[in-house]
RNA sequence: GGAGAGGUGGCCGAGCGGCCGAAGGCGCUCGCCUGCUAAGCGAGUAGGGGGCGAUGAGUCUCCUCGAGGGUUCAAAUCCCUCCCUCUCCGCCA
């Protein structure tokens, strides 16, 4: 949720940046409903306060004076009731608009509204050839029988997979090593739940706006998480952190079960989009000033792994108009494909300033002893899946073998999957 | 699933329908004092919104005692609904 000062004093600010986002909104309106709901706000509180200055006499009064004191505080109390419940109307109806605002882009994310807008910012240099024809993920896996998607659609439908043998204990050599990693950096590890409150994801700010990509389990109320980001950020909803606890950051390992609403006919080969993968996520809590730091600080640590396990790759900064609602600046690395032939998304790290702060309450004392909120960036450390076939397609040999890169063989206790 | 207890400020804990956003304690902050430490003394210490004012200082005001309704001139206090936590029993990875 952005600011409302910015409705008073900046709303030329506002109004720019909702238009990098190709968003046609009516900002003159908002700011006209946003004045008569506090002036109206302002006479019911007159009015209140009118009603309890009354109110506090009478029980020092008697008999027929006391009647009619009591009646003129009746009278305002109906007067209040009427005009608060205007106030709440014009409140409700201003929030409804507010909330659906997505945060103000950073200056320096690209102009443009798509993906192909989004500008390379860094690269690992020319891809290498392989000696052979490259296959894909799919092939490679279902032959070594460590990829099975038909029988994860007999179970479960679509977009599905059955990771198996090797290919599994290969992932818990991955999410071991990035968490020792990320250790190395303070980072805290954390399972978080992945069943969470409509809160926890109104609070991050996928509610209202990505609520179609969300799995609810209606008959508890509840929602599976997209990602760990989610129930991290809500961890410390309504929370004053003291100011030499930051900058807080979480290593998170979770499920992450997204719907793929829309994406029909996208991606459907194989498991690179499917509806449930696993995550470590890098989640900070920092102060305002330091947040532009901490994201790039946060790429660097992507950079670090995804480095290490040898793929080629590139860094581009996403376009402002392709920014999901909470984020104001977006750095995803683009791996090397060999089967597909090109980069794909395997990370992302998003700066979210104060946007998702706001809406959970999380707030920090500064040195003046004020309650200021917190900014929060987020990024992934490693989408486990993608990696896996990141994994698959680039240390694939013309056998058809995958050799395990060197980093992962200390953990995963072998060097090869065939 | 069954039975019971309880939700008040950072924590503990009191609170006759008005003098209660709230005693007391702990903790914390600042100051004084003690050669260190501990103790002692004094002061301060919930959050959010709005008005006036310069998006300052200040000042006025409203809301919040788990949440939402209700009764009343007036609710932490009375009534209703819901949520959550804890304990015991049952079942269970």
């Amino acid at each position: 949720m952005l600011d409302v000062a910015l409705l008073r004093s900046d709303r030329h600010v506002l109004a720019s940046s909702l238009e990098r986002r190709g968003l046609s909104v009516d900002v003159d309106a908002l700011a006209v409903l946003d004045a008569s709901r506090r002036e109206l706000r302002a006479q019911a509180e007159e009015l209140r306060a009118a009603q309890k200055e009354l109110g506090k006499s009478i029980s020092k009064l008697e008999g027929s004076e006391k009647e009619s004191v009591i009646a003129e505080a009746g009278e305002l109390a109906e007067e209040y009731k009427t005009k608060l419940g205007e106030a709440d109307e014009l409140d409700e109806r201003f929030q409804a608009q507010w909330v659906t605002l997505p945060n103000l882009t950073d200056p320096t994310a690209p102009e443009g509204m798509e993906e192909e807008d989004a500008v390379e910012i860094r690269s690992s240099g020319p891809v290498p050839a392989l000696d052979f024809e490259a296959k894909d993920h799919l092939d490679l896996g279902s032959a070594l029988g460590v990829i099975d998607v038909e029988r994860a659609a007999k179970v479960s439908g679509s977009r599905f997979g059955f990771i198996k043998g090797k290919l599994a204990l290969l992932e818990f050599a991955l999410v071991r090593w990035a968490m020792d990693a990320l250790g190395e950096h303070n980072f805290e590890p954390v399972l978080p739940p992945v069943l969470v409150r409509h809160s926890a994801l109104y609070g991050t700010g996928f509610f209202p706006s990505d609520a179609e990509q969300v799995y609810s389990v209606p008959a508890d109320d509840l929602f599976l998480v997209g990602t760990s980001e989610v129930p991290l950020a809500a961890m410390h909803a309504d929370e004053i952190l003291s100011r030499d606890e930051l900058p807080i950051r979480y290593a998170g390992f979770s499920t992450c079960f997204r719907r793929e609403a829309g994406t029909y006919g996208k991606d459907t080969r194989g498991i690179f989009r499917v509806h449930q993968f696993d995550k470590v996520e890098m989640f900070s809590f920092v102060e305002p000033d330091q947040s532009s730091d901490e994201h790039e600080y946060l790429l660097e640590r992507e950079l670090e792994l995804v480095s290490a396990l040898g793929f080629p790759y590139r860094v581009v900064n996403v376009a402002a108009g392709d920014l999901g609602a909470s984020a104001s600046k977006k750095y995803d690395i683009e791996a090397w494909f060999p089967g597909q032939g090109r980069y794909r998304e395997i990370t992302s790290t998003s700066n979210t300033t104060d946007y998702q702060a706001r809406r959970l309450r999380i707030r920090f004392k500064d040195e003046e002893g004020k309650n200021r909120l917190v900014h929060t960036v987020n990024g992934t450390a490693v989408a486990v899946g993608r990696t896996l076939i990141a994994i698959i397609e680039n240390y694939q040999t013309a056998e058809g073998t995958v050799a395990v890169p060197e980093v992962l063989r200390p953990y995963a206790g072998f060097d090869v999957i065939e």
